[in-house]
DNA sequence: CGGCATCCTACGGGATACTG
DNA sequence: CAGTATCCCGTAGGATGCCG
């Protein structure tokens, strides 16, 4: 079962169309928050990521909802509660986060010089 | 040397930074191609990626090649000939890329299957 | 061949106000 | 608390045309 194929996997439309969803501007960050704690509430979910608007929350929520990733769950009325939390579809997501937040600080500095590199020698052209 | 630390790593703004850079429209794929074949010229690249607008192939090669993942070379004049390679800080990369799609490939019919549930609630809703 | 310059539009996402 | 409803704007990115 699930054999790790090492198939030429090529980028088909498929793929974009369900790594778009994920690749967003807030969906890894809510992901990344809700592997961390397990469960968190709308307002915990503010807490933790303080730059999102309450808009951008709602729809990333509904987003990842559709797809299949969060699960919404209302906890009780009076006052409302509802909680998010990873589906089990999205636990193979912690990894690939992990993954791509370790690769991303492991090469920070290289892309930081690359970036001046590139800058001064753009500007000395001129 | 870059012990593979199972620290918290919260996305920060650097991490933000960095990988924006890499999670928009057309980076991964065109990351991908270049892993494929090793090197590729500009029009290569637009007969890889179909898709791929001539601004948008310019904008994103440029991008990579700022943040030192892609190498630009010009192989020769008369007629201009530019490759485009892999650069070593992105070699990483490939095994990341695949990790992803391996994952959507893994997922896609669990995700469609969660949109339809979803959109079905959703109309009966109504 | 490998681009650059423009124009233009869709839409992601911020700010703000209101509600059950 | 957990949203919905509007208004609005910046910009990523498509279409088109031209160039060394």
């Amino acid at each position: 079962m699930h054999d790790t194929t090492t198939e030429p996997t090529t980028i088909t439309g498929a793929h974009r169309e369900l790594l778009d969803q994920l690749l967003d501007r807030w969906s890894l960050e809510v992901l990344d928050r809700l592997c961390e704690h397990g469960a968190l509430r709308f307002n915990g979910l503010r807490r933790e990521i303080p730059a999102i608007t309450q808009k951008s929350l709602t729809a990333t929520l509904r987003r990842l909802e559709r797809n299949g990733m969060v699960e919404r769950v209302v906890v009780s009325d009076r006052p409302v509660a509802v909680e998010y939390r990873i589906a089990p579809v999205g636990q193979g997501l912690q990894d690939l986060i992990d993954a791509l937040l370790q690769w991303s600080t492991r090469h920070m500095a290289d892309v930081e010089a690359a970036r001046e590199r590139y800058d001064d020698a753009e500007a000395a052209r001129e």
